[in-house]
DNA sequence: ACCGACAAAATTGTTTGACAATCCAGCGCT
DNA sequence: AGCGCTGGATTGTCAAACAATTTTGTCGGT
């Protein structure tokens, strides 16, 4: 009989390679590397204390989550969104993120998801009146991270651009006026209390506005906060 | 000023690992690997002739994709679905599709995407009557692929999970009956249709239709082809 | 036969060093 | 200024090595 062999999945201490991914995440929503900046293998090599080989693997994976751009023989970049690429990727976020809060919502009564999903919702709230840029960066990941926790669906997680998320919020945080912060805030309590009461469709059609919400406040930034459209 | 530093994009002949990803799926698709199997890095070093290095890279990128898994210490394993693993892909690849669906035909009268289109159709059809295997698959991954170019979001072309439709299809392919396949040709031909008229609604709730039936059918196949749920 | 402990073999994780291929910044020339 | 050229920097790829870990094989004991 032919049965599908067990293909085991994994639940250890982080690799070298994943340690090197995890310093470039942070590095980027602290800010320590600036979009479009160019990652030098040698540099990596001698911050994290780790081979060549190791840096290359992890660059190759960040490159497949499309955080950093990767140019033969020109090296790694911070990907940095052109105004159609933004477009583009609001797009897809929003039927991702429709379909994350549709299934947190159906969800939010099992186990202590309502507990955690609670939790996530306070380490957004901490920063509405603060400037605190990373603070409120890792609170609003967290958020979306515990909502597609909480949906259970682990190819949504695998997938879902999280990490575009980070570079979207880097890129263009600080350019957005403290009426859009304010309206977001309120955009996410309403996503949060439509999943709490376990509304999916509610939630899922706030989710939807959100993201649309946030398009037509793209919209009206300068081209200066984009990156030049490619050459075809 | 800070302008936001251009951030080139590749266009080149393909780079080792690459090839070696290439190689990867290709086996996958022809069925020279079977779901589940373990791959050595040492027999693929042989066996394409390049250094255990770009083997590495190129696994990491395969599992960054979801083709295949890495298990420290153990290996990579193409990629087996278990049941709820199945259940879960479809919610999300339902969203994306439709969405792929609703921007195709929205562009198909732009440029040459009627023709290119009408041509990866023909792919497809071709293997109607036919028994044949990869080509089939060929000709349906080229139909999306088709599809999603069209629609022209760099995005949804980036992290939709067409590599995982080539497993899901691999590791259920020969297990659907002759009327399933019937229906599955029929609903992609009401799809193109859909898309060639142009009309966005129809195309994406076709294919959201579509998605929905694939997990009915999916719904009647035994356990025994899907990999056993993880333990917890 | 079955079961555990233990040693041996295989495989992965990571490092180092090397060299070719390519890109790029600076230089001299017109 | 614009042009081609050259040298240095960086990436792409390979090879060899060793440590860490898993898998396999063996051997008594029951």
């Amino acid at each position: 009989m032919s049965k599908i062999a067990a293909a085991p999945r994994q639940s250890r201490a982080p690799s070298s390679p994943d340690m090197v991914v995890g310093a470039i995440n942070d590095g980027i929503m602290r800010q320590r590397y600036s979009i479009g900046q160019r990652l030098v293998e040698s540099d990596l090599t001698r911050d994290l204390k780790v081979s060549r080989g190791t840096v290359r693997e992890a660059l190759k994976k960040l490159s497949a989550e499309g955080v950093v751009q990767l140019s033969p023989h020109r090296g790694a970049f911070i990907r940095a969104l052109s105004r159609s690429d933004a477009e583009a990727l609001l797009l897809v976020l929003e039927v991702l993120c429709c379909l994350a809060a549709r299934l947190a919502a159906t969800s939010i009564a099992k186990n202590n998801h309502r507990k955690r999903f609670n939790t996530a919702m306070q380490s957004i709230l901490a920063y509405q009146h603060s400037v605190e840029f990373s603070g409120f960066m890792e609170g609003r990941a967290r958020f979306y991270q515990t909502m597609i926790s909480i949906g259970g669906n682990a190819e949504l997680e695998r997938i879902m651009p999280l990490t575009h998320i980070h570079l979207f919020r880097t890129q263009f945080h600080g350019l957005w006026s403290k009426k859009h912060l304010r309206e977001v805030f309120k955009e996410y309590q309403e996503i949060a209390n439509a999943i709490l009461d376990g509304n999916a469709k509610l939630a899922e059609s706030r989710m939807g506005k959100h993201i649309r919400n946030t398009g037509e406040r793209m919209a009206t930034l300068p081209d200066s906060a984009f990156a030049p459209e490619d050459a075809f």
